[in-house]
DNA sequence: ACTTGAAAGTGACGCAACGTCATTTTGTAT
DNA sequence: ATACAAAATGACGTTGCGTCACTTTCAAGT
């Protein structure tokens, strides 16, 4: 139970924002002395820092309240698409920030002539609008379609996914390195490991699946990560040498795991 | 002379928005009919298209005001503090980034549950603000400082993180099963493949790394991604069960990778 | 018990840049 | 002259508080 002062002074929240929450019921005050003296609880200065913290990474109060309230808030998907604005706005900054050092140059260029840089920006910026536009197909059976939603996703949250994306990364930076070299067949491995973990014997799924990622343009229609051809290259040596080296130790040994 | 619904259409700028800057001074309308209803001259569209560009690099209605109506205005300097404020909010906007990709993939290492991976962010980011840097230096020396930057972080967005994120996710969804499986000890081998391939030869390092990982009070005050007890103990007999596999198939072949 | 000064309370206005009514006038075509 | 579109004006809502202005309560000293 202590005064909104302390908690001003412990949290580094204004009085009137303490006051403010209260009224839009976004901190509810729990209990308040018979004057109206309001008294905050440690349960109070727990929801204080949480909602600090959903503030910081750019929540409106307005959510944050829904989001407190409910305790079945679905956190992963608003956090994304929060994540998704966060992007969005960093985009335009950096629009904006061409467009200024644009600017400053071009005053300088014109030796301090600055309406004449300035119009000639105008000029440029308002000519420069134009539009984009995309459109997609799909072809697969019922049973490929339903194996296909198990296929990693690059916008997926699953540890599965988010390996398959580690590993993807690492192959495209060590792309310059031997496709033999251990650090490459180790990943090589690892991948066909979680392949078999995760569809086991769908052999048939997969080469079709690998025939789709081989042609870029199939890939892209299917809204697959575009991988690039170069990747692609290196992979499938690093694979045939994987298995190569398999099948000349299986010869010797006979061995599984 | 045209009318302002025609001056709404050409410069794509609501009809409110016209009445709005001739309200607050911004663009005082050259004439107007009898009745009062604006018209709009060519010289009116030029400022306006100035307004906008203005507008599209961050300046206030209030700052373009006075830029327009001072014929001196010293251009480059104010362009340049407003490049300034635009490269700070960029960087507010990266360290909002890199906070949400913390709780997105803490989220999915926690296997949906959110309110875990919440209340551990928040501690971690409400302790994060005291003496952390201080605390690391009084713990490791020059070497060891610059080795921690190559330690893989929750908020990372590269390959490594990334897969440390998901075999560590992986672990925790299998801690039911025994250590000694396949699908924990090929995930463990995976870790310590990673950890040779990151860390190399610095074995000292590593294992001072992992004595503080196994204290959470100290892993807190470090800053690293809390893991439960059970988690870490289940890590260490998978761990362990895949050292004595090794010695025992080293000792009848004499093999090394 | 009484006084007093600090701290807490409750409105209410202001900010930026308009959107969105609601109501009244004006312009123009028939 | 009438009707209807378009324009004007006014006022409130939005976000997250800061900043008065004025009143009431708390805790301590006498």
């Amino acid at each position: 139970m202590i005064h909104i002062k302390e908690v001003a002074k412990q949290t580094k929240i204004t009085v009137r924002t303490l006051r403010y929450y209260d009224q839009i019921g976004l901190l509810t005050v729990s209990s308040k002395t018979e004057g109206g003296h309001r008294l905050y609880t440690e349960e109070d200065l727990k929801r204080l820092q949480q909602i600090q913290f959903l503030k910081g990474i750019g929540c409106s109060l307005k959510d944050i309240k829904v989001m407190l309230s409910d305790p079945k808030w679905n956190w992963s998907n608003s956090l994304k698409s929060q994540l998704v604005y966060i992007m969005e706005e960093q985009d335009k900054l950096k629009g904006i920030e061409s467009s200024l050092r644009e600017l400053i140059n071009g005053i300088a260029v014109e030796g301090g002539d600055d309406q004449l840089a300035i119009q000639k920006l105008i000029q440029l910026s308002t000519n420069n609008k134009s539009g984009l536009l995309s459109y997609r197909e799909s072809i697969f059976n019922d049973t490929e379609l339903n194996l296909l939603t198990r296929v990693p996703k690059m916008r997926g949250e699953d540890p599965d996914s988010l390996e398959w994306i580690a590993l993807l990364g690492q192959i495209k930076r060590l792309i310059k390195n031997d496709p033999a070299s251990s650090r490459v067949q180790s990943i090589v491995r690892r991948m066909l490991e979680k392949q078999m973990e995760d569809f086991n014997d769908e052999e048939e799924f997969i080469n079709k699946l690998w025939d789709i990622r081989k042609s870029p343009m199939q890939s892209e229609k299917l809204g697959l990560y575009p991988i690039e051809q170069e990747v692609l290259d290196f992979m499938e040596r690093a694979y045939e040498i994987h298995i190569s080296s398999l099948r000349s130790s299986t010869t010797q040994q006979g061995g599984e795991s």
